[in-house]
DNA sequence: TAAACTCAGATGTATTATGCAACTGATTGG
DNA sequence: CCAATCAGTTGCATAATACATCTGAGTTTA
């Protein structure tokens, strides 16, 4: 087994080269989106509505990056706000219908390509896979 | 055990919070050097020397993008480039010794960062998760 | 061998994501 | 009730990126 130092180099290096390529694989998939637009989406539909400000701690953006990307996705019809019944100064998002036709196609299209590419990963495999990368993003 | 679909939702929602954190907290690290570039740099290093056509493929980027960004690492003095005795038409792009020196400080701050998240993980854990990163990306 | 093609890299140009700072409106607390 | 706080927006600057085009060096072929 290699020392600890390289295993987390190449966990690092690896991850990185993923972020690359998924960041070009989300312009291909979804065209006016891009993979950080697309995931605060796919976010609000997983938290069941949330405050721009939560898009901005969940990615560790700028209030004022979320604010315009939330534009643009308000500007194709993709989301709704509503003011928060808690706290009148926030409004909560969450995809409209459309939105929720975009994210199911999107899910369906990267299900294909998952597919494709782990269709020889065992179950269990992939599940520990799952786990671990939970994990590692939950103790940040 | 939650279905295959579920899975793989999982891990693609999760490489992608880790591709944005990873984007933010390269700023910090190196802070003139994008997260992008310093990988370039990091991959020259662990293949030994390369050429910008290789940088291209591997993080899927146009070569404008590897020639400019390759053009900061060159205006910061932290690579040479060499004529490949191969094929004259390319250059071998390799780490200077600031460069070397780079990585290696870069190496330790992620070091020290890694290991705060990833204490509490056995190494066996450790390695089998970069098992599954190292998989997954070369199955690309 | 000369011409046509290929390839790595560089450059011009436009777009887009991002951060910081300043501002607005609304809420809350002392 | 006034000060502090907070969510969100907007102005501004910067940086990464893609696409198209150009250049110079190799390679292939007629």
């Amino acid at each position: 087994m290699p020392g600890r130092d390289v295993t987390l180099g190449t966990i690092q290096r690896e991850l990185t080269a993923f972020a690359r390529r998924a960041r070009h694989k989300a312009a291909q998939i979804h065209p006016d989106l891009s993979l950080v637009t697309y995931s605060m989406l796919d976010h609000m539909q997983a938290s069941g509505g949330c405050r721009g400000i939560d898009l901005a701690e969940h990615f560790l953006l700028d209030k004022s990056t979320v604010s315009r990307q939330t534009a643009v996705l308000e500007r194709l019809g993709l989301i709704v706000r509503a003011a928060d019944p808690a706290d009148r100064r926030g409004q909560i998002l969450r995809p409209s219908a459309a939105g929720l036709r975009l994210l199911e196609e999107a899910h369906r299209q990267r299900r294909e390509t998952f597919e494709e590419r782990l269709a020889d990963w065992g179950d269990e495999d992939l599940e520990r896979f799952a786990g671990y990368l939970r994990r590692y993003n939950a103790e940040g």
